[in-house]
RNA sequence: GCCUCGGUAGUGUAGCGGCCUAUCAUACGGGCCUGUCGAGCCCGUGACUCGGGUUCAAAUCCCGGCCGAGGCGCCA
């Protein structure tokens, strides 16, 4: 049976154990030989004697990274600094690595980011990477957790689609037999769909696809969007369900994995909710005010979004949004046509997630198509939803990767994807 | 799409017209060593992104390609 290495020390002194891992390290003295064994869950050193197996010298040529299976005995009497080590009876090579190898897991000189994702397999054996999938996974999981309690069900949509475009973002084309088709850059026509077939709360994990030729440590080309909608609802119940959702999640994963998020440098603190609301015309006067060159209708700068981003320490919200600068489905406000129902949720100075109440009426839709500039016929399939009786909704789309980035404080959206996808990286 | 910067052993760097037969660290190979734990000591292998050009002389200067980092624009 197999035992994990984080389980040694609950197993009694001197008992024989089967472990199974990769030589991070090796130090040799002749007739001695001492490996730094590592599993998923720690490392653990082994020493192996020449006289307790019987392969010694097979033992002693073994090269760094290699995968091993060593039985046995514990020993909590080891001067090692951990103070427990296993004493090797038998020595298994599993799998021989060859040298050098090309990025060190435990060496001193640091890896060019380039290097480090062209041997990702490699640059995630190392504690630190890995840990920042692992603390996704648990963010995940209970951001889901937290939408099975509110009786939201979880969705698939496609993700090969025919409609050119919902307006501004390029897409990637795909050929689909004899006919044209696109990479989904969002599921958002599809989650609206949905409110007409009344499942009145849904959500979606999945990718979104932006062929955009962007050059940024925030952007990719395929993330991974967290997609919200509700019937019934406006923006404020949406932003509800974002903020607790959040809260529910990013508090419960630290209570789960903080402490080794802590030793290994990520020191992050749990959250509180309401987070604070701004609207964007106030934003826009306190940056005129601080002498920006903007007007209403135009986006933050970079240089204006860190400038806004001083003044909070954690997740708030940017509400009310021109209509100009939101996409053809977002609902007016009812008293102000020129801004809409929409909001932002920032994270420091980077846009974590974006949403809003919808146009759930088939008419003012309509007209909103021609506003845009938008092709009527390549959006029949959506817009003929709201002709049977469509339920007000609302709803969100949050980019998990860059959410990662900002809560771990990653200094590239890279970091918090396993494989990514950017302008020139297609490979690993 | 525009702009800036960069590419030297497996990895990361120094050198920026002649002192380069190219520095250092780490890794790798070999040797010594029965308690190492950043092991130590000795020996060794290993590199100037590619193509043109300038010059008596190019890793070093110029032009172009390729590759990369980042900023801006654009971006539900």
């Amino acid at each position: 049976m197999r035992t994990y290495l984080n389980g040694l020390n609950e197993i009694e002194d001197g008992k024989s154990v089967d472990v199974y891992g990769w030589v991070q390290e090796t130090r040799k003295i002749k007739k001695l030989l001492f490996l730094i064994l590592r599993d998923n869950t720690g490392v653990i050193q082994v020493t192996v004697k020449e006289d307790n197996v019987n392969n010694y010298d097979e033992v002693y040529g073994i090269t760094r990274e290699s995968v091993i299976r060593v039985n046995g005995n514990v020993n909590k009497k080891s001067v090692s600094r951990q103070g427990i080590e296993i004493v090797a009876m038998e020595v298994e090579i599993l799998n021989m690595a060859e040298t050098p190898l090309p990025m060190g897991v435990i060496d001193k000189v640091t890896t060019d980011f380039d290097t480090r994702l062209n041997n990702r397999f490699i640059d995630l054996r190392k504690i630190g990477n890995s840990l920042i999938f692992r603390f996704e996974n648990e963010l995940l999981f209970f951001i889901r957790e937290y939408m099975h309690s509110e009786d939201f069900i979880e969705v698939h949509t496609p993700k090969i689609v025919a409609a050119a475009t919902e307006g501004g973002a390029d897409l990637f084309p795909v050929s689909y037999f004899e006919k044209k088709a696109y990479l989904n850059q969002s599921p958002q026509l599809y989650k609206e769909i949905l409110m007409g077939s009344g499942f009145d709360k849904v959500f979606e994990v999945g990718p979104a696809f932006r062929a955009e030729k962007e050059n940024t440590i925030r952007h990719l080309n395929e993330f991974t969007s967290i997609d919200v909608e509700v019937s019934f609802a406006d923006d404020e119940y949406v932003m509800g369900v974002l903020e607790n959702s959040l809260e529910y999640a990013i508090n419960h994963a630290i209570d789960k994995i903080g402490k080794v998020l802590d030793e290994n440098g990520y020191g992050i603190k749990k959250i509180s909710t309401p987070f604070p609301r701004v609207t964007y015309s106030e934003l826009i006067e306190y940056l005129q005010k601080n002498n920006f060159e903007i007007k209403f209708g135009d986006d933050f700068s970079p240089e204006a979004s860190k400038f806004i981003s001083q003044k909070y320490d954690s997740f708030y919200f940017i509400t009310k949004w021109p209509a100009e600068l939101r996409p053809f489905y977002t609902m007016p406000d009812k008293n102000n046509q020129n801004i809409t129902n929409s909001f932002d949720l920032q994270l420091g100075d980077i846009e974590v997630c974006s949403g809003a109440q919808r146009i759930h009426n088939y008419e003012i839709l309509e007209k909103n198509f021609l506003k845009k500039g938008l092709n009527e016929n390549s959006f029949n399939f959506y817009i003929k939803a709201f002709k049977f009786g469509m339920p007000p909704h609302a709803g969100w789309g949050l980019g998990l990767e860059r959410l990662v980035m900002n809560i771990l404080k990653l200094n590239n959206v890279r970091e918090s994807t396993l494989f990514p996808r950017d302008r020139s990286r297609l490979s690993p």
